[in-house]
DNA sequence: GATGTACCGTACCGTACGGTACATGATTGT
DNA sequence: ACAATCATGTACCGTACGGTACGGTACATC
């Protein structure tokens, strides 16, 4: 048996459904929302659209199945070590997640559907957007929680609000970043590893300076 | 004379113009991009698209005048204190600007500009982002980096890096707050002016912690 | 009062897209 | 072997949009 498949999440997914989306996100990342036409992703997945129809309901199905089945893929790797481990180990399981942080949210794909969800988020309740807040940020904002949570009560951080806590984090990891990128933008910090590895340690550093509870004010 | 006029940038526009795009921005601000259709705007407007093509070219155009025409707008007040000042004037003008970062990005134009532009980032070289990423993030950019420029030469601040700096400034203000903002959240933070008030100060709390003079290490 | 300019309103054209219907081939269960 | 189910490919329909053309109107200039 695959052992690669069980760390995937359980989908109502067929492989040929899985394999349409895959081609969809595909042909987003390289045209875009105008390029998501019915036609256009039956053709690239040698389907018809028909099935694409009866699968998918209608294109705004298709769009919420695509980030559902990407949210299912990007589901990041759950914390093994207890929340009693060294500071060295914890300082170096912040990092990990800063530099996951970066990756995930600098990647092709998830730049393509945000860009996605935003550009329709003004119309309705914008179901896109929900989704992509729930199964996108709410999933990486829980694993921060737990993170810092164990942290403090390792002994490492001091904070009494763990959601101010992770915003603070969150914007010395991010920045202006994201939204630059959204834009189009080719931020230099994202060029290579190294440079992202340095801007991560950087943030980390400040995010200690803040939140140590070695902090001396 | 009228003293209002004079902020405002001079502008290649029409008086005629300019009523004409602002109603395209009540349009798009309420309507999203696919509200702006040029048959929408020549009917909200009372103009005719005849008009609108002469002036603007095509579709692109329109957006693109949008874009210059609100930058002029909300062009962000000048610095008028010099360079030497005391430490409590400098800190208040740097709550100032953090204030005005967060009512300009949190307003319903500019967030209905930001989707546009990122709705079609993907597509080429995207001249809505680019003017959006100059006429509006570089320009408050500016304004902070002389801002924290002066901050350093009055001796309140201590950096190396001013870049560095900003970035850590701007994400310590705004953190994930855009971003979700874009996506059609309602933020709590951003709620009323007091709680505003609040997280701005917070925030400038933890840049002093980083950046000040006086800081411990 | 003639001429030119700028604008409005509307009608029109071509195209592209979302969605549906149908005919043809594959696959599976019995 | 045969029927039933499913998927593909194609053809089609209605509509909405970008862009253009044209007739009509107000106004200014000479």
């Amino acid at each position: 048996m695959n052992t690669h498949s069980e760390t995937f999440i359980e989908t109502d997914f067929t492989e040929r459904q899985m394999a349409v989306l895959e081609s969809a996100l595909r042909l987003l990342v390289d045209g875009g929302e105008k390029a998501i036409t019915t036609a256009g992703i039956a053709r690239a997945a040698n389907c018809s659209k028909e099935s694409l129809y009866k699968w998918f309901g209608d294109r705004d199905g298709i769009l919420a199945a695509m980030i559902t089945y990407q949210a299912s893929k990007v589901r990041v790797s759950a914390r093994l070590g207890g929340p009693s481990q060294s500071a060295e180990a914890f300082r170096s399981e912040l990092e990990t997640f800063a530099s996951d942080l970066l990756s995930v949210l600098s990647g092709k794909t998830s730049l393509a559907l945000n860009r996605l969800a935003i550009g329709q988020a003004s119309n309705d309740g914008s179901p896109l957007s929900n989704l992509l807040i729930e199964r996108g940020r709410n999933v990486v904002r829980e694993r921060a929680m737990v993170l810092l949570q164990s942290g403090q009560l390792a002994g490492v951080l001091r904070f009494d609000d763990r959601a101010e806590a992770f915003d603070t984090l969150y914007g010395l990891i991010m920045g202006d970043f994201h939204v630059r990128m959204l834009l189009g933008e080719t931020v230099p910090a994202m060029r290579d590893e190294i440079a992202q590895r340095e801007h991560t340690v950087a943030a980390i550093d400040k995010f200690y300076l803040l939140y140590s509870k070695d902090r001396l004010n």
